[in-house]
RNA sequence: GGUGGCGUGGCCGAGAGGCGAGGCAGCGGCCUGCAAAGCCGUAUACACGGGUUCGAAUCCCGUCGCCACCUCCA
């Protein structure tokens, strides 16, 4: 069975096969690092997180590219603003800033690293080379109003509109403030000339004067600087299919280059029934959902979602969130408890070499995940295992409850929510030395708990249940005595 | 005006012509001193109106409602 992807601009589910047979270049348009990354930066990461880990499952080697968009009109004006109110941080230091805080919010939910993150202040000669490419080809132009400005000619392009398919000539007509120097509205800026009052670290020399690169240009010349003229797939938010993913195919293809055989777009986070935006004040900042939420937890709800659908958040969705996981957890724990289980993962184990090959994933989840990463029906084959699981335990059938137990862990591996990987340990708020202090004074008191019972005084029994219960520690009677766990 | 998507049971959320994914919540039972956890069982679901078909949630036409993009967006 071959690995299907539902193709943007195809528009419809195509046979995936890799340029090179065992190695896949992606390249996923990363954060404009101009503020705080919120649920939609933490899916769209997330989504190509277990896009990679599931290419490297079935054995290819991943060459995942996720740019930093470090200069851009709204860093500079986001630092303006903030200088203004008093701040002396130079944009380049608020744009450094912000990346840490999103490389912070990746690493809370188990998104590994990107091959490489080139930032666009890095890759300015790819880029205006590039640009020179265009202007040599006749597809661009310098700005007539003899500013350094170069806008790329639409109209020199007939495939432009053929991602999102729209015609040109039925495009709205931009509402482009500044439209100097400009042939036609549509046409959109690969290099920006540099502006008084502008910050002089923010101006690079290129043959047209001084100035930065336009946003569209730094995806086509990063892109290609690391994964080549033509690589497997492009990915991206919904948002970015008009214009920036429109653009980028069009200048990279003007350039002579083939550019992305595939596009794959995710779908974005409601909430309230609408699209998050700052002006609707409804944003949902990555720092407080990992605050209300364990961070395995926000990574599982947000996979429950098929990746190219709207993903409605509440309070109620993420409840239900760890109420499933937990059972998963729950599940887990009792089979890892078997002896002789064979399912935990090591830190070798987590993602890569070890996990190559679907041996052990149930036909279930390997065809649903085949089928354009369908995770929440890879899901319900992981929920299928658990319940067999339990099923399993409950007439103790210890050896088909560690077969399920294994199969279980596997899936959860590739999907990146193992909770007995190393990376989630340690999320708990209790290590080390309090861990073990807490561990002696609870097993003191439910060895007190299963005096009392076998002497029937249920009333001081149930009273040490309810007293760790109101202290956050919920209690579990097993045929093997008493477990306790932090709720 | 153009482009794309969505509407599934109390809730979330898959599916895409024929055995009702899965989870959460609920209900009944088993287990338990009682719980918890777990197991077993449990559904009047496909926005509305037509049509095609032996058969439609799924395909076609129409209607209604909602969302996104059209040069800042993950």
């Amino acid at each position: 069975m071959n690995q299907r992807i539902y193709d943007s601009r195809a528009a419809e589910v195509v046979d995936f096969t890799p340029r090179e047979a065992g190695r896949i270049g992606l390249y996923v348009c990363g954060p404009t690092v101009q503020s705080a990354p919120h649920i939609g930066h933490l899916r769209s990461a997330l989504v190509y997180d277990q896009v990679r880990r599931w290419f490297e499952a079935t054995g290819h080697d991943v060459t995942l590219i996720r740019n930093v968009t470090d200069i851009d009109d709204k860093i500079l004006d986001n630092a303006r603003l903030a200088q203004a109110a008093g701040s002396s941080e130079e944009w380049w230091a608020l744009a450094y800033r912000v990346e840490r805080v999103f490389s912070a919010a990746y690493d809370a939910i188990g998104v590994l690293p990107p091959t490489y993150e080139p930032r666009a202040t890095a890759n300015i000669r790819e880029m205006v080379e590039l640009i020179e490419l265009l202007i040599e080809r006749g597809h661009a132009y310098v700005a007539a109003d003899g500013s350094a400005s170069v806008y790329f000619d639409t109209a020199s392009w007939p495939e432009y509109g053929a991602l999102t398919r729209q015609r040109r000539d039925q495009m709205e007509d931009a509402a482009d403030s500044e439209p100097v120097g400009k042939r036609d509205p549509r046409d959109f800026a690969l290099w920006k000339a540099h502006r008084e009052g502008e910050p002089a670290t923010a101006a690079w020399p290129s043959p047209w004067g001084l100035g930065r690169p336009g946003w569209h240009i730094e995806c086509s010349a990063m892109a290609t600087r690391y994964l080549g003229t033509e690589f497997d797939i492009h990915g991206g938010g919904l948002d970015l299919r008009f214009p920036h993913h429109e653009n980028e195919l069009a200048q990279s293809q003007a350039a002579g280059h083939a550019f992305a055989r595939h596009w794959m777009h995710n779908g974005l986070v409601n909430t309230g029934g609408q699209k998050m935006s700052k002006s609707l004040g409804n944003s949902l900042f990555a720092h407080d959902l990992l605050a209300q939420a364990r961070p395995i937890v926000l990574r599982y709800f947000l996979g429950s979602a098929h990746y190219r659908s709207v993903l409605e958040f509440s309070e109620t969705s993420l409840a239900e969130a760890e109420a499933a996981f937990s059972r998963i957890e729950g599940f887990l724990e009792r089979a890892a408890a078997l002896p002789g289980f064979e399912g935990a993962t090591d830190s070798a184990g987590a993602h890569g070499a070890a996990c190559a090959g679907v041996e052990g994933l149930p036909a279930a989840f390997v065809a649903a995940m085949l089928d354009d990463f369908a995770i929440p029906q890879a899901l319900a084959a992981l929920h299928e295992e658990v319940r067999a699981g339990n099923s399993a335990l409950a007439v103790g059938d210890e050896t088909a409850a560690m077969q399920h137990g294994a199969a279980v862990s596997r899936m959860l591996d590739v999907l990146g929510l193992n909770p007995r990987d190393p990376q989630w340990v340690g999320s708990s708020t209790i290590t080390g030395a309090a861990d073990a202090a807490l561990a002696i004074l609870v097993d003191e008191l439910l060895a007190q708990r299963t005096r009392a019972r076998a002497d029937k005084d249920f009333a001081t029994s149930d009273a040490i249940r309810d007293r760790l219960l109101s202290a956050g520690i919920a209690l579990e009677d097993t045929p093997h005595g008493p477990r306790w766990s932090l709720t």
